[in-house]
DNA sequence: ATACGTGCAAAGTATTTGCAAACGG
DNA sequence: CCGTTTGCAAATACTTTGCACGTAT
């Protein structure tokens, strides 16, 4: 999964939760390790999930409090598509990202990138009474198994 | 507050209510009232709180069963802007629409308007591959009083 | 009169927190 | 060693559900 650029982000998130006082920890780095090889947000529950699975089981709580600290240094993004649960995904440092599209029959969640879309995101952010320093969009809908 | 067109949401809302079958109880209508007096997404304890307050107390569960049922018929639109609560506003028939910012140090949710961001969404929507029958918006930043 | 609607209390789910034991530097 | 991190279990917060009673039609 992680065919991801150069030095990958698990070493930056790495380094830059040492360098903002914390420790090299086996749950945290577990967590850091899951969210890289990941190419779309999780729900801290499938993270629990996967995690156990690859042999590296890690408490709950301790998935929860990674990825607190992780959102806090903004290197991983929570999203909230309706669901009751919260998702998480590792932010670039380079500011890429993507949105998401939702289909409320089955759940699935994908995701798109658009360069249009961006740059009238970027044009209203100046517009707007905000000092915006992110911004979120999601589609509801079917998705193509689901329009049969 | 309510000060919108011609013939009010909440006549539009319990005369869809009653042709889908609903029942005039109070309850419910006491929800419907509310939320065609308010511009902006509320949470479901805002909702109770506001009832509460105007002297029509209604028990947190008939609320939220009520505005499960108005999502249902798409009268009400649910919201998540990552707080751990939903919130949910009415839902023009006319398919207006607004956004919303929202304050990530005070927690403030404020409406805003775009026609160029909905061009762009409309093209967008025709796109990507999903059927998309609704789209989401959140810009998340620091309010006015807050950059202080 | 007969279902539907409502309130209350209890059950669920997702997430957070307290605490003692394990561990990194 | 000492303070952080972790796991466990209990606590919280929001939302949903079961049931008995009230109410609209």
């Amino acid at each position: 999964m992680a065919s991801h650029a150069a030095h990958r982000w698990a070493e930056h998130a790495l380094e830059r939760l040492h360098s903002a006082g914390f420790r090299r920890g086996g749950a945290r780095s577990a967590v850091v390790e899951l969210l890289d090889s990941e190419d779309c947000a999780l729900t801290a529950h499938e993270i629990e999930e996967r995690l156990r699975a690859d042999g590296r089981a890690v408490a709950r709580a301790s998935v929860y409090r990674a990825l607190e600290q992780l959102a806090d240094l903004r290197l991983v993004g929570r999203l909230d598509v309706g669901r009751g649960m919260a998702r998480y995904e590792r932010l670039e440092p380079s500011g890429d990202h993507h949105h998401h599209m939702v289909c409320d029959s089955c759940g699935t969640v994908v995701p798109f990138e658009d360069p249009e879309l961006e740059r009238t995101m970027e044009q209203l952010s100046r517009r707007v009474s905000f000092a915006v320093d992110e911004h979120e969009v999601v589609l509801h809908g079917a998705c193509g198994d689901c329009r049969a």
